[in-house]
DNA sequence: TGTACATCAGTGAACGCGCGTTCACTGATGTAC
DNA sequence: TGTACATCAGTGAACGCGCGTTCACTGATGTAC
């Protein structure tokens, strides 16, 4: 059970394995993810179909690897986004994070559908898959955290007259806790941060899925202008300005 | 071609129709639009699957027909819910027609995927969809103008540094106007009523696909949360607090 | 280094299934006189 | 009111298709001695 030198077989069927899944994500541009077909992926490898199941079991495991593999990415170019900027720019880490999540989404339309569009009929994601899920969400509370730092945020836009989201971000508040990213963080920075998360989708879901059909036509530009305001609603500034 | 009484046949031909569509909408429950089967529709209504060709021409007349039945009834009940608050009440009228949204939305899953989950590959809506789709959102621009009446809409709680989204919005400035709901609108509200739209969708769709599993438990109080500071953006007041 | 055996990637046929759509048909309903 | 014909909803068989999965097989690769 020692790991041991791979051998001529460990490489070829990692290259296959690959070739797999590669194939498999080249199909979901075109065909949502549950008319995803093995025998198809198959075919495109240039394999019998029952050769695949050398490598996955089922059709529904090969989902799962989808899955854990695009979170992953998408979770590590955003990441590598943020990390590229200052630390203290925190408008700037905001930009180039949620510019990431669009720019990955737009490259792979097929796997945003499979990660953030409907969900495949009688098929229910299984727990390894959690945490590469929440990879690129955390980029995001990590910056508006660091954006708290030494500062007492939010002034968070919001009327006085709103209601206290204390308890309903509770779990949220927790998570952030459990991760170590924050000891104390204000429920009114957890639920804008909440909204800001799911605007940043919410905006490439409408973008990628049509309806801002007549109404946006520069989606770049419109998703930049998002952006600037969802971090201004926060309490921090972030200029698109500032280059890419 | 002068309309004439109905006759009997008439009458079961509407009859069958809406048990075909109704049928269709309960799979559409357990099933994706992708998935849905002209043959298993016909067997839940308890006809022979060809039987279905005397009603729609193709599986695709029948999710145009879904689509367009689908918008109307959404749009229809947000349109109610507006119509239910006094007219220069836009703090009530704001919450109650997104809180219509949600609604009609947690309580038709499958409708709202085939309305706002990802697109059906292959399928492209026709024209006629187009109308029935812009109901509710008009709803939400209509109350948002109203809004602005009289006062200098928006303060919108944007940072000076943010880009003016004049022609980013034009689009949508152009419509408003074509629709005759207001001549001129400023960019900045129509920016922000387009975010909160997003919004609004975003986060039912991320209630609905569960993404907000570990965050946020009572989806009801968050949603109102969520309502109110899209509300509070945009530059008007709309407490949870009033009853529905 | 050479041999004997074990492992396992990939093959090809087969299974049972459900799909969308077509077609010739039947019998009930509707219309014209 | 009665008859002759036209319309059309629904039937049932058939078409060609692609699907996920199983299984006995083959031959190449890896391992132990």
């Amino acid at each position: 059970m020692t790991d041991r030198q791979p051998t001529a077989r460990d490489l070829a069927r990692a290259t296959t394995r690959t070739r797999i899944t590669a194939a498999a994500r080249a199909r979901l541009t075109e065909e949502g993810p549950a008319q995803l077909s093995l025998r198809a992926v198959a075919r495109d490898v240039g394999l019998v179909s029952s050769a695949v199941y050398r490598y996955f079991p089922s059709r529904d495991d090969l989902l799962t690897a989808l899955l854990v593999q695009d979170y992953d990415e998408l979770g590590a170019e955003v990441e590598e986004a943020d990390a590229a900027r200052d630390r203290t720019d925190v408008g700037g880490r905001w930009i180039s994070a949620c510019r990431a999540i669009r720019t990955w989404s737009i490259t792979h339309p097929g796997d945003f559908a499979l990660l953030y569009g409907s969900p495949v009929p009688g098929y229910a994601a299984p727990p390894e898959t959690i945490e590469p899920a929440t990879r690129a969400t955390l980029v995001l509370v990590r910056i508006v955290i660091d954006a708290m730092t030494g500062k007492d945020l939010p002034d968070c836009r919001v009327d006085p007259v709103a209601g206290d989201p204390g308890d309903v971000v509770a779990g949220a508040v927790a998570y952030i806790r459990s991760r170590g990213i924050a000891e104390d963080a204000p429920p009114e920075a957890v639920m804008r941060t909440l909204m800001a998360w799911t605007a940043v989708f919410g905006t490439v879901s409408f973008e990628l899925f049509g309806h801002y059909v007549g109404s946006v036509d520069d989606h770049e530009r419109y998703f930049d202008l998002v952006v600037e305001r969802l971090a201004a609603d926060i309490g921090f500034a972030a200029s698109a300005s500032a280059s890419d």
